[in-house]
DNA sequence: TGTACATCAGTGAACGCGCGTTCACTGATGTAC
DNA sequence: TGTACATCAGTGAACGCGCGTTCACTGATGTAC
């Protein structure tokens, strides 16, 4: 398996790329919504009936392409991660948070795939999960790493969540086996949010004629995150 | 004008509700790219060219669906801060906070049409941008009204943001005239930002799994928000 | 090395559906004298 | 108060388009002996 493929299997892989890869196309014009089978099909120059030989279905091509779009966010930030591994943990987190962005700013229409609003009828494989969680994970390796060498400040002035949000924040930390506190942990949730949210805005442009120089508020929001997260 | 309308004008605007409201309605179950008049006409009964006596095209309709889904959100936010006029800046903040999230609760899907996906092959006209800045209007007027009677704290722990976005800042406050220095005004739309980025990711489930108890948790970032812009 | 068979990719037609928009029209409701 | 006309809402057919999915088929590529 893997390499030992046959030269079908490898005909195969590589029509299947070609597919993701023009409806990848398509999602840029029409968004997720007016994806459709038949449109990618003609752009291959193929009959439509004949993409049905490697996906079995519409939504099926959906779910391929948002879990693409999950790893390569998730590459993405993870690379940003191991770049910098020895570099100190602010810049770490910094160089991951930018790499979120720049990502988002490369592939507008993947980033609104994920993060936008749910395509209708469609409803995502329980699949999908583990990699949405990648970028988020890159993130929490960065403190993770700081804490390991003794650089993790405790947060000041973290957010007060009542108890049962406590208990959620400390069952979240023991099913990713990192040692990390839940006051670290909500600061966390809410570092991720808050970038992903300004990227959103951004991208979905609600940030017009509010804030213009949208790279340098990032890097100072980020930068700001980083010391609220204890790094 | 105003009250004073013919009969036929007040069917005229009847008319024009009803269609709005099917449409509210179709928005729910498709989305907003699946939003057909040939649908809406459908559910209300008529032929589907009937709809042109009142709206142009589809697109004209999407518009007022927008507008009139800011508008709706808006009004609840400002209404939220009027009913608390009397109680401490804090509670008027929470108070706001809490009613835009329920809103989003509420309409899940107008929510999305203003906060998700931009439409593909829709640019909203320049008319949404003052419906649209109304919600945000409501935080704002909660701080300046703090700022009024003297009970605004100047932030300690910024976000320190580069002299072109202090720049815009400055601007910002001076177009809306409100006298809140550049310090509020970038940890305002960071509060914007967090909130709204938050109810999004709730709303289109990315917090399944991470955080579950989301009304206490929006309370608790609510209220240190509040704590951050000097309330 | 050569032949028989199985596997698979891709074709083309069809089913049944929905869409936005236009256009000439019928009738009802309002307006002016 | 009554009549003639203008305005407008709603009809129904049509144009030209796109969609997902199924199905019987042709041919090429692989596999087993």
């Amino acid at each position: 398996m893997g390499t030992a493929k046959t030269a079908r299997e490898r005909v195969r892989a590589e029509m299947i790329d070609e597919i993701k890869t023009a409806a990848r196309r398509r999602l840029a014009s029409g968004g997720a919504a007016g994806l459709s089978l038949r449109a990618v099909a003609r752009d291959l120059g193929m009959v439509s009936s004949a993409v049905y030989r490697y996906f079995a279905s519409r939504d099926d091509l959906l779910t391929a392409l948002i879990i693409d779009a999950y790893d390569s966010l998730g590459e993405c930030a993870e690379r940003a991660a191991a770049r910098s591994a020895q570099q100190p943990p602010r810049e770490r987190w910094l160089a991951v948070s930018r790499a979120i962005r720049r990502w988002a700013l490369r592939q507008p229409n993947e980033w609104a795939l994920l993060f936008g609003s749910p395509v209708p009828n469609y409803r995502a494989p329980e699949v999908t999960v583990s990699h949405a969680a990648r970028v988020a994970l890159a993130l929490v390796t960065v403190v993770r790493d700081a804490k390991a060498a003794g650089a993790l400040r405790s947060p000041r002035a973290a957010v007060e969540v009542p108890p049962p949000v406590q208990a959620e924040l400390e069952a979240l930390t023991a099913d990713l086996d990192v040692d990390l506190g839940p006051d670290v942990a909500g600061e966390l949730v809410l570092a991720w949010t808050q970038l992903f949210g300004l990227i959103s805005f951004e991208l979905f442009g609600h940030l017009r004629g509010v804030v213009e120089h949208n790279e340098a508020f990032y890097a100072a929001v980020a930068d700001h995150l980083a010391s609220r997260v204890g790094l």
